[in-house]
DNA sequence: AGCGCCATGTAAGTGGTTACATGATTGT
DNA sequence: ACAATCATGTAACCACTTACATGGCGCT
């Protein structure tokens, strides 16, 4: 599944520019697919090129203009074939936990450090999701509230692993010299 | 962080070839951190090349030769200096929760089986970790210890999530046509 | 005077994946 | 016979990231 394929499913609920399909990246899409101008908007040109979408060019007064785009019925079945993967993936790329290895090797106030980002990082999305929710939640399909409740559920867990085995890193009884 | 700083992480526990390391990033790292061959040979021999890491070619009977690599002070000081990051990133990429979005567009049985293979690819993984514990776990650093914990903490949550809320995405009458 | 929002894009770079290439030994 | 394990690598490819480029409007 590609910043493509992702694109076409946000429109499923409504014509919208890449401006717009941005936000949705940022708010509720951003804590499992991230996507930046840079991948969307090529993203939208590429699915215009194969019909899947149709664009329209629409002069605002005070604003820049914008181009907005629509899914074609073809889009649609492209759509469809590609939610036909019977075991999609799900992939965690963590540096923090990859630091978090060798803790045995880093100052106590450093990993003090990297523990309490995470918990702000934790914070900043619940906040996020919240706030979403909050205008949106009624008129979300059923998946759509599946998915922020599974955002829900993993980021309070990790706050509270987090916070309650932070000891297990921080305690310096229990680690190698590096520290002071 | 990158491969490169990972597998060098990884010879701070002691010498180890690529195929070695391959191991380590199937079962501890490999959840939140993957590495095929096709990245872990180069960034060995670019770690050599740099002189972060030594390299021994090893002759053995019966088996093909091995490149045993072993950290150098240098090496030492370059991943110190990695771990310095105070706020490392935790990403998730999921196309699994991108196709449950767009749920209400999936026929019920499709639905179905794309959470099954959810759950058992949680339970593999539990068994990942199990097994690694098994042998392991007192050699283990702290921050090793803590790193499988979180793992496993994630993913009973995910497990229970998917579990306990599948029927907001399988239950036909909440859901608009598309199938049967 | 300066920042942030609206709005769209390109070009170069990066970091990793996938497929290919090789081949002996050991177990079923 | 056949698959799995041990063991190392390269080359082409791909998707995405980052930095750059542009510019008016509205608020403080």
């Amino acid at each position: 599944m590609d910043v493509k394929t992702v694109c076409l499913g946000m429109l499923t609920d409504g014509e919208a520019s890449g401006y717009d399909l941005k936000k949705h990246f940022e708010s509720t899409f951003g804590h499992f697919f991230a996507a930046g101008y840079g991948s969307i908007y090529p993203a939208l040109s590429a699915l215009a090129d194969q019909g899947l979408v149709t664009c329209e060019h629409v002069s605002q007064e005070g604003k820049p203009d914008r181009k907005v785009y629509a899914i074609t019925d073809s889009g649609k079945e492209f759509l469809l074939e590609a939610l036909k993967d019977p075991a999609p993936c799900h992939k965690v790329r963590s540096d923090f936990l990859a630091t978090m290895c060798f803790a045995h090797l880093m100052p106590t106030e450093q990993i003090e450090t990297v523990l309490k980002s995470r918990l702000e990082d934790v914070d900043n999305w619940l906040k996020l999701i919240a706030k979403a929710e909050a205008c949106c939640y009624e008129q979300w399909p059923p998946g759509m509230k599946f998915v922020a409740g599974f955002g829900k559920a993993m980021t309070l867990a990790m706050k509270n692993y987090v916070e309650e085995n932070a000891h297990m890193v921080t305690d310096a009884g229990t680690r190698k010299a590096a520290n002071g």
